[in-house]
RNA sequence: GGCGGCGUAGCUCAGUGGUAGAGCAGGGGAAUCAUAAUCCCUUGGUCGGCGGUUCAAAUCCGUCCGCCGCUACCA
């Protein structure tokens, strides 16, 4: 039986443009996407755009433009940057788009219906000049009773009407829900605070607006426009045909993860499992929050002006140098810093001098020695049932890592498989059995691409261009690449390609 | 203030009671098939400070110091 297996971006909030941050969490939806795939299971990889809110609304009319033509603008560079790192999004929900609308006018409507909604009034400190509530811990009180904002501006009470969410009534569930499931918040830190703050007692959320128009009108009350979260946190039924529970689409809810930044997972982790227990729709299976980039040990800022470009990252390094970059360098959810330096070193020692020159080594010997023809398996000596036994535990090693979203961790044990090869080749010497014994040099060059193939195999989903051409040049054909196809060793005599480097070095100008 | 996390080799980090680990960087050697890449060996740490529990602590407890996160409607 086919597993079917759904997997989402985050939402992207298109008041600025993509930068690496947006581009890292992408490539590792892509990644876990694509390894799943690979596994055979069938899966539904959901991307898209948060498009509604003041902050949009007041960024189009800054730039004089509709907001729905600034939305347009930007939702397309994140659809643009996700093509130039190749992602393989299966579907793209804009929040803008009428199928979305619907599916949030339903989801309110259930929620209504089954008594969660109630209208009152939102109360608290207005700053007309910032445009935004301030929170009671924020505002300082001066001497004469006057209070300001923390820019300085002066607040006033203000009563909005607005539409609540009876998140009191859910703060049981939820935490009988993290408890029946202890793997839905990853990694650990996140969970605990998340815990820790429901435990502390949650208070009804407003979840609609009369300030501005740019949202998506509440039913029933043309008045109000829906809190952006709550339109939002939506999308995620909408990619799965949400109203139409009979929609095939329909099949792929409950999502099995959602992977978020550390700064969102709230909404995902409290407000979103409410609003489906409020609505009596399953609960996703896992949220996965991954920490954040700094840029040379400092965080990134406009200010700065540090803003990475994964666009210009790929074109100076690579596309796959720097989807493999991202991978290996972020510990599992936690922060993680970009250099020049450390991308550099990864891309020489590990790409260009462990893996590529692996390969390069072992396929030149087979062009040079034997025709470029793919030598059968022949008698196994111990050693070489060693690495083979290896490469052979590899895959489901791997698979669990990826399970548990742990997707450096997988690279990590990937590498250990790599330099067993190459110290495999060391020892064997096949340049010196080349002059005492050609067919044991056979045997182990067969025995070097049977791993190198488990490698590029596993490869596959971090650089997906670059492993295509390693398994063309190791003669594996497009319907042998599957994890599956890894049983099967391909047979021997098959016309190989002349090899090329698939790593070159990186050497930095001036 | 409250809750939580972190502090281990020059760097990035793994390691939750039993003689300190990996990768990178540094040093020595081997090999020469290969992208001067590779392989082997190796230098290096009173595991933030102090006190306690224990036959035994990086690992448990207390305390202090230093960083960091969360503390609701802001994506």
């Amino acid at each position: 039986m086919t597993r079917r297996f759904t997997i989402t971006t985050p939402i992207f909030y298109v008041n600025g443009a993509p930068h690496i941050g947006h581009a890292y969490t992408s490539i590792a939806c892509d990644v876990i996407a694509r390894f799943h795939r690979l596994m055979g299971n069938d899966v539904l990889f959901v991307s898209g755009t948060d498009e509604h809110g003041q902050k949009v609304e007041q960024s189009a009319l800054a730039q004089g433009v509709p907001p729905q033509e600034f939305a347009d603008r930007v939702s397309a560079q994140f659809r643009q940057m996700q093509r130039e790192m190749n992602i393989t999004a299966d579907d793209f929900v804009r929040t803008t788009e009428k199928r979305h609308k619907k599916s949030a006018r339903a989801l309110w409507e259930k929620v209504a219906e089954n008594g969660h909604i109630y209208l009152d009034a939102y109360e608290g400190w207005y700053s007309t000049r910032d445009e935004a509530f301030i929170g009671e811990d924020e505002i300082t009180v001066h001497p004469d009773g006057s209070r300001t904002a923390p820019s300085g501006a002066p607040v006033e009470r203000v009563r909005e009407p607005s539409y609540f969410f009876r998140l009191t009534d859910f703060q049981d569930r939820l935490l009988k829900f993290y408890e029946e499931n202890p793997d839905f918040i990853g990694p650990a830190g996140p969970k605990r605070e998340i815990e820790s703050f429901v435990k502390q007692g949650l208070r009804d959320l407003s979840i609609s607006r009369t300030s501005f128009r740019w949202g998506i009108e509440v039913p029933g009350d043309p008045d109000h426009v829906m809190y952006v979260w709550f339109d939002a946190l939506a999308n995620y039924l909408t990619a799965a045909g949400y109203p139409d529970l009979n929609s095939e689409k329909w099949a792929y809810w409950p999502a099995d993860v959602h992977v978020v930044g550390k700064e969102i997972i709230r909404f995902h982790c409290i407000y979103w499992p409410a609003f489906l227990m409020a609505a009596n729709l399953p609960l996703p299976k896992r949220v996965f929050a991954h920490g954040w980039w700094t840029v040379e040990g400092e965080k990134m800022s406009k200010s700065l002006g540090n803003v990475l470009d994964p666009k210009a990252l790929s074109d100076e390094f690579g596309l796959d140098q720097l989807r493999f970059f991202l991978m290996r360098e972020v510990p599992f959810g936690g922060d993680s810093n970009f250099s020049r330096r450390s991308m550099i070193t990864r891309m020489n020692v590990e790409l260009a001098n462990d893996l590529g020159n692996l390969a390069q080594r072992t396929l030149s010997q087979v062009a040079r020695n034997f025709d470029g023809i793919l030598p059968e398996r022949g008698a196994l000596t111990q050693e070489d049932q060693a690495i083979l036994a290896q490469a052979e535990l590899l895959p489901s090693i791997v698979s669990d890592y990826i399970e548990r979203l742990a997707i450096s961790d997988a690279l990590e044990d990937i590498w250990k498989l790599i330099r067993a090869a190459n110290a495999y080749i060391d020892r064997q010497a096949p340049w010196v059995l080349k002059k005492t014994d050609k067919a044991r040099m056979a045997d182990v060059l067969r025995v070097l691409v049977d791993v190198i193939r488990t490698v590029a195999t596993l490869l596959q989903p971090y650089m997906p261009d670059t492993m295509d051409k390693m398994l063309d040049q190791l003669g594996v054909q497009a319907d042998e690449r599957t994890i599956d196809a890894l049983k099967t060793p391909t047979p021997g005599g098959r016309q190989l390609p002349k090899p090329q480097g698939l790593f070159p070095r990186f050497v930095e100008e001036g």
